[in-house]
DNA sequence: GTGAAAGCGCTAACAG
DNA sequence: CTGTTAGCGCTTTCAC
């Protein structure tokens, strides 16, 4: 049996009252008698009203539901973003959908459609990795739907996004790659188009300039964020006859790929092999050596991307604004040597 | 500018016919005529009309949401069944909505409310930790919403389940570690009244039973899953005079916290103590030395959870199933000695 | 073949 | 103070 929820109509017919009548007396309308006001309200307690959200969804045209688009579901870095988001939103009433891009720009985009065409109040996004155009994403702006990006971010003259300050941190960290006595110095990243990789490369060539070593093209590699092919880009490192000694990763998954090809070869870390990456701070403590890694403030991320929805959706129009979290070096054995 | 949706009613008026026939020409009324249809079929295509999710919702009393219910978002064997979940629900059309209940019981209450308040079509469920009352869920169940648990169930008399068989992976792996050259097995589980934990539990006495070994009751260790109290609980081990030379921990956890303690007191693994766990997958192989654990079938507990409750809906009755997926003892470097 | 009308649950302007 | 009415977008009888 269906135990149907029950209704204004349901407390109406059973008060003898009007429906307008109960709607009213539950939002404490001034106009109503205090006593049938209780009384009123008394039934809906008793049995359990709860105002059906289809239908105000209906009548005011929102769903109270964000959509969150990630390349993942599965990297901490993300899962705890979203835990962030989450935290925020559902103080605040809203509920999130989360879709996962798996990297790719067309599932991306039907991310966004399918999320659209189920009338979300709002999307916060971290583009997938191959996303190189932004129909889509205009398409969001076009039907007036507050968008927010976080971490790989795009459009952002009209779009409020949530980032970090790559390039002083990837300068900080090639520095002090340095000063644990690194001279040849590789940098393992990604696609070119994306924002995080090309500030994180910025950041890697400064901290080059600053420290006087000069760039080594066959070190700067530019790969895509998966194992395999992060894997393969470090054996052809570690085959150079200029082999590094050092090797900055873009992110996690290439760390851990080089940290067990570097193992393959019997070469040490940080003995033969400095390792340094900017990482999502769990891992980096379980792994052996522990790893050094730029924190990233994800749960923070996560609550201040909500913000900005919320605060969009409150203003009823699209504003642009940057949020510049703060990171932390985290210095551990895999980069230190004494 | 609020770039409104088209509606049937808009492009009801721009042909200068009614809305039902609108509406039933793009559902292919035979009653319609050809010409006509084509008409309404190719406006609709050109305005990119999308029926409102809302409007059929409150039509048909269905939101196309299922509600997942998970103790964390963090961790990889949850966000894994997660994006099982979602694999097999986007493609039957509906969306998931993710709550964390943080191994709160009284989050869970509050979660499960939620997500019934907001009308989902169906709740998958991991029980919180401290989850040792029913009645929300009797709840679900009172309003007809299809219900599945996975991994940590109950009410398996009247709820379908998607598990693995946790007795015998208890019992392999303890054999396992005797075949090792453990004698003196300890365990660190988590609350007695989480199904896994009585069943692992009972498959570890098992073991101890099989390879003729008596249980020390100092070393059945109930704790709850939190790190802290997982370390504190192994502290505890490390120091009895009848120190374990293996400990089995029930998750990934405890197995972590147990590694770095194991590691401040300068012992070796698995030279001084062997280690295995019913774990992620994921991480296993990442710390060092590589980790022996259970491999859960992470990808397809979530698409049977899925798949279960899309059957619920469609039967449009509650039915009562349990399925028992099959897992792997994957044996790394924590737990062999040669 | 097509339109009019009712209704899903709710709110709000308009009457009394 | 309370009821009536219209309408949010859609489907579905029931008429014609």
């Amino acid at each position: 049996m269906k135990k149907k929820r029950v209704t204004l109509k349901d407390i109406a017919a059973e008060l003898k009252v009007s429906i307008s009548t109960v709607s009213r007396a539950l939002k404490d309308h001034p106009d109503i008698d205090k006593t049938l006001t209780k009384k009123i309200k008394a039934l809906a307690q008793k049995w359990n009203y709860i105002p059906n959200p289809l239908a105000m969804g209906l009548l005011r045209q929102q769903t109270q539901v964000i959509g969150v688009i990630v390349p993942d579901l599965v990297t901490y870095f993300f899962s705890s973003i979203i835990s962030g988001i989450e935290d925020e939103l559902q103080q605040a009433g809203y509920y999130i959908i989360i879709s996962s891009s798996k990297e790719s720009m067309e599932k991306e985009i039907e991310c966004v459609h399918n999320l659209l065409n189920l009338r979300i109040d709002g999307l916060i996004v971290c583009l997938a990795q191959d996303s190189n155009d932004t129909a889509h994403f205009e398409k969001v702006l076009d039907h007036d739907v507050p968008l927010v990006f976080f971490d790989r971010v795009c459009l952002e003259k009209k779009v409020s996004t949530v980032v970090v300050d790559n390039v002083s941190m990837a300068k900080d960290i090639t520095t002090h790659l340095f000063e644990n006595g690194a001279r040849k110095i590789a940098h393992i990243t990604g696609p070119k188009h994306l924002n995080i990789v090309k500030e994180r490369t910025e950041g890697y060539l400064k901290g080059l300039e600053q420290v006087g070593l000069l760039l080594d093209k066959k070190h700067l590699i530019h790969t895509d964020l998966s194992p395999n092919n992060a894997a393969k880009a470090i054996r052809g490192l570690l085959s150079l006859p200029s082999r590094p000694d050092a090797i900055l990763g873009v992110n996690d998954t290439v760390i851990f790929a080089t940290m067990k090809e570097i193992k393959n070869r019997n070469l040490k870390i940080p003995k033969d092999i400095l390792l340094a990456g900017f990482s999502d701070e769990f891992h980096a403590t379980v792994v052996e050596p522990n790893l050094t890694s730029v924190a990233h403030p994800t749960h923070d991320i996560g609550r201040n991307a909500a913000k900005l929805i919320l605060e969009q959706i409150q203003e009823g129009r699209s504003i642009q604004k940057k949020i510049i979290l703060n990171t932390e070096l985290h210095v551990r054995e895999s980069s230190t040597r004494h």
